[in-house]
RNA sequence: GGACGGUUACCCAAGUGGACAACGGGGGCUGACUGUAAAUCAGCUGGCAAAGGCCUUCGGAGGUUCGAAUCCUUCACCGUCCA
């Protein structure tokens, strides 16, 4: 890849809600990658994790892609648990004030987060660090030296304690020294790049390069990635919300929640969660664009995209045929559950019910009467009627079981 | 410690003595349509019952009343204001 191809794919997506930031970024980054080809020292490439919880979903990978992408072309990756600010807990993107983890709980979590991280981090060329390890003991002059550089109004400018302080909530004083203590992290490890969520604008883009700078360092280049929408398209994807696609799952599961996701989201989840290049990339969108391609085949390949970057690629390929199956065709899936009855002695509604296809006799009842329960593809028409020969029993789109005599 | 205000089904929220199994929205479920598990439209969304109907639910416990989610007492929790 030449220059500016590099620092496009570097950039790709990533987001300051302001041009010039984003063009003063992409100079930056240019200029450090020229001095490092150069040079032939790698960028030092920085990402903070606070694993508050352990289960990741797609929207965490965005940062995690990025690195990955830094990590191809050759840089240095640090992947930084924040083992101490995990215990501050970052205010700039919640309104309440959160309750401090505990170190087990943080370095249980990390373990976990890291698994699941190296599904998307080449394990071999990532550094895994600990920030207590040196914030524990940065002395307490030297932090304040440091505080000079910071106003309260800057820390209560953030949306999150600016609400709070309208609220008259409480702020801790150790939630405002949040940013900064980043900032000792990208210090510390003296980085050209840091990643972070467009959430962490402050704390990446002001905050760290501000403390860089007064120990006298080169301030670290800022790539800021957006959050994704969640399966609805619409609100940011995020596991209490129910709209996520969890990391740990099945191929069958990603992909079919991949297939879920609303057309117009599909050139976001493109650039941010597939391992495509810019050439791929492209080649998609544009396609996308001019309608060259059906937008179901569209997303089908997205979702292969998505899933093979997660797993192998023969479970991919099977979690693309039991969707066409399963889905498409309307056919009755291979691996569904069985039951042995003997014949005469149940009713449909006593099957769908004791075999937890429904959660209760009038659910049942109600289902049925809705046309929603199919024998070998005919329509049940009464709760009552008896069970007499094997087959399959279908109980909306989705739920199916195997009846055998 | 005191004064108000709140606590309703999965979530938000209306209801302030009878027509309340409880408006509305979200979510979920079913159906139609669709390339789709999207969007849209329609129905359903406490339990039991073939059905008429019956039973349980409005923070907990008691009480008033022919009758309470609604009134009273008390307890618990949450908010706001005052000390």
């Amino acid at each position: 890849m030449n220059i500016d191809e590099r620092v496009n794919y570097l950039m790709r997506g990533a987001e300051y809600g302001d041009k010039q930031v984003y063009d003063a970024m992409a100079d930056e980054l240019r200029e450090r990658l020229v001095e490092s080809d150069r040079t032939g020292v790698p960028l030092k490439v920085y990402c903070g994790f606070d694993p508050t919880s352990s289960d990741l979903h797609l929207g965490h990978t965005v940062p995690l892609r990025k690195l990955a992408q830094f990590q191809e072309l050759g840089h240095e990756v640090y992947f930084v648990i924040g083992s101490f600010t995990a215990l501050i807990g970052d205010p700039s993107a919640r309104d309440k004030s959160r309750p401090l983890a505990t170190l087990d709980e943080i370095m249980e979590n990390a373990r976990t987060y890291q698994e699941q991280a190296f599904r998307v981090l080449d394990r071999e060329k990532t550094k895994v660090v600990y920030n207590g390890d040196w914030l524990n003991d940065i002395p307490y002059k030297e932090i304040f030296q440091i505080l000079t550089n910071f106003t309260v109004q800057q820390m209560l400018n953030r949306e999150g304690l600016h609400k709070r302080w309208e609220a008259n909530e409480p702020i801790y004083l150790h939630e405002m020294l949040y940013p900064i203590t980043q900032g000792f992290d990208a210090h510390h490890l003296d980085v050209d790049v840091q990643i972070g969520g467009t959430d962490q604008l402050f704390n990446v883009l002001t905050a760290s390069r501000k403390v860089m700078q007064s120990y006298g360092q080169r301030p670290n280049i800022a790539i800021l990635m957006p959050l994704i929408p969640g399966t609805d398209g619409e609100q940011k994807m995020s596991k209490s919300l129910g709209n996520y696609i969890p990391i740990y799952t099945t191929a069958e599961d990603m992909y079919g929640k991949v297939m879920s996701v609303p057309d117009h989201v599909m050139p976001l989840y493109a650039k941010l969660v597939t391992k495509w290049s810019q050439q791929e990339l492209y080649a998609f969108l544009g396609a996308l664009e001019t309608g060259s391609i059906h937008p179901r085949d569209a997303k089908m390949k997205l979702a292969y995209a998505i899933t093979s970057a997660f797993y192998d690629e023969s479970l991919a390929d099977e979690a693309e045929n039991h969707f066409v199956t399963a889905f498409q065709k309307g056919d009755v899936p291979d691996d569904i559950p069985e039951v042995e009855l003997k014949a005469g002695e149940h009713t449909v509604l006593d099957v769908i019910v004791d075999q937890g296809l429904v959660g209760s006799r009038s659910e049942g009842r109600r289902v049925i009467s809705q046309q929603g329960v199919k024998f070998d593809g005919v329509t049940v028409g009464n709760p009552t009627e008896m069970i007499t020969t094997g087959g399959v029993l279908q109980v909306g789109k989705r739920k199916f079981l195997r009846i055998l005599i």
